[in-house]
DNA sequence: AAGCAAATTGACTAATTAGTCAATTTTATT
DNA sequence: AATAAAATTGACTAATTAGTCAATTTGCTT
């Protein structure tokens, strides 16, 4: 692995474990075995690097969270597709969950990286204005639906990695996404 | 008004501002209009600050949120009542509403105080358990029924946080409201 | 093998900050 | 008014940390 994805991984644990300002430059490079300066040398300071690390793991995640969508075919299939996919990367990527759960809010990430990173979800957000147009889901404005939908969605997929068991239980899926749908069905 | 009270009343504002790293003890006792060593004769540390600061915003909000509970007949109308209450004192106490939100998972508050805050709900969590047992909502275990019901009930609190004009429109207070009801009910 | 650019190193600096403590002021008691 | 106790002060210290830079190593091209 080279020694720019070596300091994003470590800064990645680290940043998760002990936050942002907690965590020392020198300790993400001794635990990433480079020395200060290549960080430095990739990344002009401690706030870009973080910068950097948001919108890799927003990527990662928009690419899965999509996968398969355009096979279903009701608007509730459609949405728990969405669901499956977003608990399902946040099984294997747990640290980049967590990640976003502490920082998605922090003011070391800056407005213009924030903004780039929602832009990637503008399809799903034309989703669910269709599903509102169609009055399947409830007749909100879109910006309390997603509201809403997200804060649902996290602390599902958080009790998820708490259980991890509970991942294949076919049974407990359907009744954890019922949570979700109950709520905004119309 | 007391320097204590002018300590943690600077604090709470900066810790919500910049963050527990990012707020000097400097900068408190700054604002505050006392001199650094005040700080340190009321609190140990600036752990300690924050800390007591924690169980104080814990403790306002728990004595409001039960307000007028038993004079509510139903199941439903009684978590209407806790969710009209949360809601209210939110908008009173938005700096201690949006203090929880930021560091109720934070390091720098103590596994004790974290304990001593969470016993104070015990009221709340058997009326839940009450309302599995009578089969009025899901039968689901009581961690993960809670967990659902606090994320649905504090981004519903951030939006009201938001428009502040909603809270006097009893036609969205019933349909945000809903989105809670229909979550949890059977 | 020679030559060159890019990557890497880590000792160092300048700035910041939690907490101390001896001196001073305020408040309460007789 | 005299005395003691408590609260307050702010200059100071010891420790930490982001970022620099001159020196060295590595890898690539001819």
């Amino acid at each position: 692995m080279d020694k720019r994805e070596k300091i994003l991984k470590t800064a990645l644990k680290l940043f998760n474990r002990y936050g942002f300002d907690n965590t020392p430059t020198a300790r993400i490079t001794k635990e990433a075995g480079v020395a200060t300066g290549t960080l430095f040398n990739y990344f002009r300071s401690k706030e870009e690097l973080i910068n950097v690390l948001y919108l890799t793991c927003k990527e990662s995640l928009t690419r899965w969270v999509s996968f398969g969508l355009d096979q279903e075919t009701t608007f509730r299939s459609k949405i728990k597709r969405i669901y499956r996919n977003y608990i399902g990367w946040s099984l294997d990527h747990t640290e980049e969950f967590l990640f976003f759960q502490q920082f998605c809010n922090a003011s070391c990430i800056g407005e213009t990286t924030r903004k780039e990173g929602l832009s990637k979800f503008n399809n799903i957000m034309e989703l669910i204005s269709d599903g509102i147009d169609q009055e399947i889901i409830k007749n909100v404005n879109l910006d309390y639906m997603s509201t809403l939908l997200m804060a649902i969605l996290n602390a599902n997929t958080y009790y998820f990695i708490d259980n991890p068991s509970l991942a294949d239980d076919e049974v407990f899926l359907e009744t954890s996404f019922n949570f979700l749908w109950d709520s905004i069905k119309k």
